[in-house]
RNA sequence: GUGGGCGUAGCUCAGCUUGGUAGAGCACCAGAUUGUGGCUCUGGUGGUCGCGGGUUCAAAUCCCGUCGCUCACCCCA
């Protein structure tokens, strides 16, 4: 018989990992809630309109690797490739904006891209997020560039880069795309053919480009930040001298153009020193013209994504992950069919009493069953056999210091409890 | 979409150059220990060598095709 494999650039959590997952996964609860930030959880699928509109027909994302397909009413669904549209849509949906001036929300979610895959990259992958809704001042960008920073700094993560950019808003990016375009045109034919065609429809994309010759006809361009408007200077100014009084370290960066088109003015980028190709952990900045573009009243906004599965890789590599799987309070081994009833029904005590509890469920030897135990990550076992069924003295073996004691049958839970707290809190 | 590397036991891999009865470590099972795990020792289970075709007396090994995985490019998390 054939099997059948999952699908290219997706990934089974194994539980033997899994326990890193619910780690991360508290951490970030934990610092969102300290940050006042409340948790949304949106559809894995939505309208396709949603994101060619709200992250730019022109994106890579949005022209080339979205899960589009039809339901049966021929209507286009897509499987969310990123967070922020989403937020957005609920937040307009919701009338969240009426209800309070300013709505901080977060998620952890899955998302997908049909790219190929490679190390730190999938097609199912997992990202968190925080958007800041309502607020233009540069406290607000800050808000979200601590947040973030302080969940890495929670899992004890400190080798990585921050870069920050400003690629300007509405009132200035078209002059500055026009200079820019001014500055290239005569340089056109070094480019590389994608950057040809980024010269028209998106210029300051060239930036982004890895090509070494790119790169250097690019060195000596005009630049975004030496372009800005006042407001938009001033607010780069503002969000720059924040982090200073925080003492975030962190680099200019001319050439940070996010791929997402919905940005405005900060840009700003979390990079590792530790990852393959694939570095970004997280990125984000400010999208102030993204509510009004999906339909919505004009609401100032700022946040990040940030990829969960690059950050296990790194936590990983700086071997920062503890073992986190979890351990079983009791394993009741036994001797006998009499026993293995009297234990299927100590195990339900047990487990009614909030003391984790398993057995055997496949009439093996003690010796089996200890090492089924000693398997579980057990804490204590619980033997029984003929002798102590009618005895009503139990043993309860310490497996991690491999002493053990007898308990009387009488009062077992609260026996067992004795020895946990005495020997495990 | 394009390029490199790799597919042999549940896992990590050796064997391939120079064709000749398929191996190791770990894991699993059992025994040493007739009712006690982890350590040690002994034994055991487990493989149409990714799949299909070709060359050959003979193919894991050589050739062709194909599928899968992986890394990289592009871009991003």
């Amino acid at each position: 018989m054939e099997t059948i494999q999952k699908i290219k650039g997706t990934h089974d959590i194994l539980p033997d990992t899994s326990g890193d997952w619910r780690l991360l996964e508290k951490t970030i609860h934990r610092i969102m809630q300290r940050y006042g930030f409340q948790e949304i959880r949106t559809p894995i699928f939505e309208a396709t309109n949603l994101f060619a509109r709200g992250i730019g027909q022109l994106t890579d994302i949005v022209s080339k690797e979205m899960y589009t397909f039809e339901d049966r009413g021929k209507k286009s669904l897509t499987l969310k490739p990123e967070g922020t549209a989403p937020v957005i849509r609920a937040f307009i949906e919701n009338s969240l904006g009426e209800k309070r001036p300013i709505n901080k929300l977060y998620y952890i979610s899955p998302m997908f891209r049909q790219e190929n895959p490679q190390a730190g990259r999938f097609r199912q992958f997992h990202q968190f997020g925080a958007e800041l809704i309502g607020s233009p001042e540069p406290f607000a960008d800050v808000e979200t560039i601590l947040n973030v920073l302080d969940i890495y700094k929670s899992l004890g993560l400190s080798s990585f880069t921050i870069k920050l950019n400003s690629v300007g808003d509405e009132n200035c990016r078209e002059q500055y795309k026009n200079a820019l375009r001014d500055y290239l045109r005569p340089r056109l034919s070094k480019l590389c053919k994608t950057c040809q065609e980024r010269f028209e429809s998106n210029p300051m994309r060239v930036f982004d480009c890895k090509e070494a010759g790119c790169i250097a006809e690019t060195e000596a361009a005009p630049r975004m930040l030496d372009h800005l408007d006042q407001a938009s200077a001033d607010h780069f100014e503002k969000v720059c001298a924040l982090l200073d009084q925080h003492q975030v370290a962190y680099e200019l960066d001319y050439r940070l153009v996010r791929g997402l088109d919905y940005y405005t003015r900060t840009a700003y980028e979390v990079v590792s020193n530790a990852l393959g190709s694939q570095n970004a952990l997280g990125g984000g900045g400010r999208y102030d013209l993204l509510t009004q573009e999906l339909g919505g009243k004009p609401t100032p906004a700022v946040g990040y994504a940030a990829g969960i599965e690059r950050l296990l890789m790194v936590l990983r590599e700086e071997k920062l992950l503890t073992d986190n799987s979890l351990s079983l309070d009791v394993f009741i081994a036994s001797i006998g069919e009499k026993a293995q009833e009297w234990a299927s029904k100590t195990a339900r005590l047990l487990r009614d009493n909030e003391i984790s509890a398993d057995m055997d469920l496949l009439g093996r030897s003690l010796k089996a069953q200890m090492k089924e135990a000693n398997r579980s990550n057990a804490k204590f076992a619980l033997i029984v056999g003929e002798q102590e069924l009618e005895s009503g003295q139990l043993t309860l073996r310490n497996l991690q210091q491999s002493e053990q004691t007898e308990v009387n049958s009488a009062d077992l839970v609260g026996a067992i409890r004795k020895h946990l707290d005495a020997k495990f809190k």
